[in-house]
DNA sequence: ACATCTAATGCTACAATGTTGCATCAAATC
DNA sequence: GATTTGATGCAACATTGTAGCATTAGATGT
């Protein structure tokens, strides 16, 4: 543990996460924290509901689903509506929560793209109120485009 | 009838669209067609069933999505991800298909913003390659915007 | 106009994702 | 430890989209 303060690190605890917003700090909430800190893409509720089975308790569905909106209302998640019918979230840190995402069409994964901001100042009709921008980009990701132009027959 | 190519406009009639690509000209498509035409806004599946109830006849879910399917498929029209879990759907018209779009969170209208471009070239990750982008604003539109400066209280 | 061929339709049944109501439980506070 | 209230678990439901298969109707040829 370093004894200067760590520069915007992912290090805010999931108790601090959810006590900070004068929440009650239960089982579910540290648990879908944690899991969504360590995950290196945003997951969808199901993909989350497989990684809860391994840890500690036995949840409900509609538990999970129940406790990802909190997050999502307290700001502590965010959903991204991307790819296909499921939303995905994510931890939001710092600032860093205006990055595209990358949707790749033949894995269906989901990848942040932290450098490449969402959207900057678009000229908006009068009258409208900006408030949260989404940027999906879709194609083929790495691993997916390596594999089509090795093996073209199918 | 102009004697001159119509420069880009929404002319191509909806039987044309189909014939180009070789499909069947059924009273489901060229309804739908038209009623994405006729439409100021991205339509979802479920507001165009509404639309086709008025017109002639009757209409079965399942055909209508297929219908939505294939016009997809086609590059007739294109899908929009955007606000809830629902597709939204519009006509591709010359190469003004790659606008942003609006979601306005309180009326849940999905409103087309013709000069605002999706992602100009952003900067991916190696390996990845982009096929198409979409770039949802989230906020309050002018009417709901206006509404709310209003009536402060509720 | 009629016969023929096949794409498109209309059912039914199903899958996936998310929501609501309500009784019970447990995290926080005293 | 008792109390309070937010969070959970369960059952039932809503919405959105798919799959299989028999029937219909758009296109084509005569
Ligand atoms: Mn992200
Ligand atoms: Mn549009
Ligand atoms: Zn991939
Ligand atoms: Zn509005």
């Amino acid at each position: 543990m370093p004894l200067h303060a760590p520069a915007a690190t992912t290090a805010a605890s999931a108790r601090e996460l959810i006590a900070a917003q004068g929440g009650r700090v239960t089982r579910t909430r540290v648990a879908v924290i944690e899991a969504l800190q360590r995950s290196a893409h945003p997951l969808s509720h199901d993909e989350l509901g497989a990684v809860l089975d391994g840890a500690d308790i036995a949840h409900d569905r509609v538990t999970l689903y129940r406790a990802l909106d909190w997050l999502v209302e307290q700001g502590i998640a965010q959903r991204i509506a991307g790819g296909e019918r499921a939303w995905r979230f994510e931890i939001r840190r710092g600032d860093d929560h205006r990055h595209a995402h990358f949707h790749c069409e033949r894995c269906g994964q989901i990848v942040c793209l932290e450098d490449v901001p969402t959207a900057s100042a678009p000229h908006l009709p009068a009258g409208f109120e900006l408030e949260r921008a989404e940027l999906v980009l879709h194609g083929a990701c790495a691993d997916c485009g390596r594999a089509a132009a090795k093996g073209s027959a199918r």
